[in-house]
DNA sequence: TCTTATACATAAGAAATTTATGTATATTTG
DNA sequence: CAAATATACATAAATTTCTTATGTATAAGA
């Protein structure tokens, strides 16, 4: 419940890095790979993350697929050709910030 | 104008992290001084700065001191006390949140 | 049976930016 | 010397991207 607060911006970089390893995955699935992959350090609350599936979608970056197992829906969500492309975009710039930001922070009192 | 955006929530404290550094320092300067040391990455707008520097006095953290330089003002600022430990605070929640996203790009297929 | 887990969804509100303007003085450049 | 650029502040509107609060429905576990 404490500081597991996402800086506004990455969410979407997660979820395509996820994509881009999984082939497909649905949302609840993301929200739970996560809190284990993050030991519970980040945790995606389905609040932001379906209106940002969909929005991808929109965009073409994902294609969805429904499925009903044990009489619940699923909706499955895999990169489209583009989503793949932009994933590669996302991901350097991501790791872009994080160098420059850790530069930043670890500035010595010489600077 | 390319792709300088910042990822909401970390102006703060890069603000805290450069007077932690300085002791004081005035809002162009800023704005400046992250240009140089970032080679342009990352570029801090005075819509964002400004209000986020009065809202830091405002919260205690910092403190200001007008003075006139060749005729035009400048409004330096300094951590308070409060602000010392907030800056603590504030890069360990970056740091954490930094390793926590490399170690997420960073996952290999097999995760 | 009650709680928790699974699985989706949306709306209201908040936070933190970007973008667009505005004011004013100083300096550089053609 | 006029015009453009740099210095230095400021605020308002719009946008983006979350959080928090709710809601629906089924399944599993205590």
């Amino acid at each position: 419940m404490a500081n597991s607060k996402l800086y506004k911006g990455s969410l979407t970089t997660i979820i395509l890095k996820l994509l881009n390893e999984h082939d497909k995955m649905y949302g609840y699935e993301m929200t739970q790979k996560v809190k284990l992959l993050t030991k519970g350090e980040l945790k995606i609350t389905e609040g932001a993350l379906y209106p940002s599936l969909h929005k991808l979608e929109a965009e073409g970056l994902l294609d969805v697929e429904v499925v009903k197992v044990d009489n619940r829906l699923r909706k499955y969500y895999k990169l489209t050709e583009e989503g793949s492309k932009e994933t590669v975009n996302k991901l350097a710039e991501l790791e872009d910030y994080i160098k420059t930001m850790q530069e930043l922070v670890n500035l010595k009192p010489s600077f």
